[in-house]
DNA sequence: AGGTATTCACATGAAACTATTCTCTGAGTTAGG
DNA sequence: TAACTCAGAGAATAGTTTCATGTGAATACCTGT
């Protein structure tokens, strides 16, 4: 195929976007549909801070995909814009590297706020001191958006929330108050009394959306990402629908939309038809897990590897023969054979990421274990296999 | 037959260790005055 | 003498190992009928 031919081609099927970036993930909307409730009642709350006094914590929970983060930031945001600069925000994702821990999570506040501080090698409670002193030195009402809050409890140092909620004990000048934001129902319960009750002294609860008003985000945005007449009849309702059953994630929605997008302009068509939707749906998944497979340790890779091999042959596996199996195929590539103990929690993380499905049973007097068995679709297998043969070449 | 007691093959927890990456400190070195 | 260099001490963190304890039900072992 010519180069002419390719970017010709490229020319004419790009015309199916006429904003792909609508479709990200990071992209904020005008408005925000189904929300005004939320957003509302978030205003009231975080209202206060124009005066000059401290809003009340919110604790947010809702499901992915329902707005949460796009609300708070999009309420904080217009907050700042009316405060005269007495009021700042500070946005964090605690599941990023960087922020999950206590050290790592002062560190990117206090770095946001514009001072930096190296990543390792300081003693915690000298970054403790340095994050003080510079809210301090703001001197301002300053709102902190923790997403994912779950995670900072997870981690051993279960104690950050704890530290968070009493930092405005040591301010004088600012004020520090937080939005937490999580998607796990449980984990309010599972905090520290003390824990709770100031960081939820206000609730918000984001319900997922249905087909309909997922529907109505999806025609907002595909009017600013698409060309006109591009999208076939029913795509956006298929998206909607499909995005629907996964409890209403309209980032999925978003992302099948705009996948099915990519996808069409890519095979030439001119329009995006409905098989386009199936295939997005396809992909995604298969990219999602082999984004997580590719940044796995070495040995938690081949760990899968081993059970997928061991699978090929049977319906399911237990945690010993995959250790067996795991401890031939470590001499054979040289690598360093790990404990039982950590295969089995490594086989117990690939669970977590639902890329295999285990179950705990026993087997009464043939002792207790773990069954494995696959749940993947099988082009998505046939992915992840190819590339985990390439890396054990 | 019915009821306990064993026993297997791991699961699960806690703590301690290792290697890596990074900072800070202070001793020794260098260059300029 | 001030500025620079560089090794060593100390931290944080991810990934492990070590040691210890837990667990559910199929079987083995009894018991009294």
């Amino acid at each position: 195929m010519s180069l002419d031919k390719i970017f010709s081609d490229f020319m004419r099927a790009s015309c199916i976007f006429k904003n792909r970036d609508v479709l990200s993930i990071s992209f904020t909307p005008d408005t925000i549909p189904h929300r005004e409730k939320q957003i509302n009642e978030l205003a009231r709350i975080v209202a206060p801070a124009l005066l000059g006094s401290k809003p009340s914590n919110v604790f947010i929970y809702g499901r992915c995909g329902t707005g949460k983060t796009l609300v708070s930031l999009y309420v904080t945001r217009e907050l700042v814009k009316r405060s005269n600069g007495n009021v700042k925000t500070v946005y964090i994702n605690c599941k990023l590297k960087g922020s999950d821990t206590k050290y790592r999570l002062f560190a990117t506040i206090t770095k946001e706020l514009g001072k930096e501080v190296p990543f390792t090698g300081l003693p915690t409670d000298m970054v403790y001191n340095l994050f003080i002193e510079t809210i301090e030195g703001e001197g301002k009402v300053i709102i902190l958006i923790l997403d994912e809050i779950d995670v900072l409890t997870d981690k051993t140092d279960g104690d950050i929330l704890y530290t968070l909620t009493r930092v405005n004990q040591e301010l004088k000048n600012s004020k520090l108050s937080i939005i937490g934001i999580t998607n796990k129902l449980g984990f309010i319960e599972s905090l520290d009394p003390r824990v709770r009750s100031s960081l939820s002294e206000e609730e918000l609860i984001f319900p997922p959306y249905n087909a309909l008003q997922l529907k109505d985000i999806l025609i907002q945005r595909a009017r600013l990402a698409f060309s006109e007449g591009v999208l076939e009849e029913g795509v956006i309702e298929k998206c909607a629908a499909l995005a629907a059953q996964e409890h209403g994630d309209a980032r999925r929605a978003l992302d099948l939309l705009r996948v099915a997008g990519e996808i069409a302009e890519r095979s030439g068509s001119p329009k995006v038809k409905i098989e386009h939707v199936d295939m997005a749906e396809e992909k995604i998944d298969t990219d999602k897990f082999l984004e997580i497979i590719k940044t796995q340790p070495k040995q938690s890779q081949l760990v899968l590897y081993t059970i997928l091999r061991l699978l090929e042959n049977r319906k399911e596996v237990q945690t010993g023969d995959v250790f067996n199996e795991y401890s031939k195929l470590c001499r054979e590539y040289g690598m360093k054979i790990l404990t039982q103990r950590r295969v089995s929690d490594l086989i117990a993380e690939l669970d977590l990421f639902d890329i295999i499905s285990t179950k705990i049973i026993s087997l009464g007097r043939y002792g207790r274990t773990r069954i494995i068995t696959l749940n993947l679709a099988d082009s998505t297998l046939e992915k992840i296999k190819n590339y985990l043969s390439e890396v054990f070449t």
